[in-house]
DNA sequence: GTCTTTTGGCTCATAAACGAGCCATCGGCT
DNA sequence: AGCCGATGGCTCGTTTATGAGCCAAAAGAC
């Protein structure tokens, strides 16, 4: 057999994994780290860090979040220590939706 | 027993898992989508999507971001259609840097 | 108020990621 | 040139996430 049935990922979406995958190799050659050193740092194996680095969407997200942190790369917005406030102004915004969705038995919301 | 060990996870980490699943969580409400209609469309199940939500730190990243796309939540950098240019460039500048990093065998580089 | 649907949380079987270890190759020193 | 360390890629056994299904509670519609 070719492939063993493979989960569907969205263009965009391999190219994200794959951009912060080069991100992290980036910030881990500009610290001047090898591949085991960083794993080491990280608390993962150097074969995951490779899988990382490769953009392998598989990984699990703390495993990539973590090594990105270490490298240096800006998660989502360069927003560092606004995270955990920025984090906060979101929870009050959660706070004021509706806890639940009620589905309209007519049409579906398509806008995107 | 407690807990049979658990991955040791750094507070940005955790905290920027929390904030990733917030905002899916309100891109979802946003859309009107309920949580098996997300999971159906993302093609996950609705168990991974509110593990997601909750900032699971286990979940694959591939699903992670997939469902982001989904409820319109910019994954690093808003710059949604520049992805993939930004990615060319990035691969121009790793191909520029050393391919592999030799330990001076004194000292550590620890500026971070 | 009642009813309906969404949601959170749980168990369990299965599928998949992860870690360890290995080898071949490449890259930078001397 | 040779040497030594870093890297890529692979297999295999173990650990883990994932999916399916269920239940009770919460939330919105009526």
């Amino acid at each position: 057999m070719p492939k063993p049935a493979e989960r569907p990922y969205s263009q965009y979406t391999h190219d994200a994994l794959a951009l912060l995958g080069q991100l992290i190799r980036e910030g881990r050659l500009a610290k001047s780290l090898t591949t085991t050193e960083l794993a080491t740092r990280a608390g993962i194996s150097r074969a995951l860090l490779q899988r990382i680095e490769r953009g392998d969407p598989g990984c699990a997200i703390g495993a990539v979040f973590e090594t990105a942190v270490i490298c240096g790369v800006a998660l989502f917005d360069s927003d560092e220590r606004a995270l955990a406030a920025k984090k906060a102004r979101h929870a009050e915004k959660l706070a004021l939706m509706p806890k639940a969705i009620r589905q309209s038995r007519t049409g579906v919301k398509d806008d995107f």
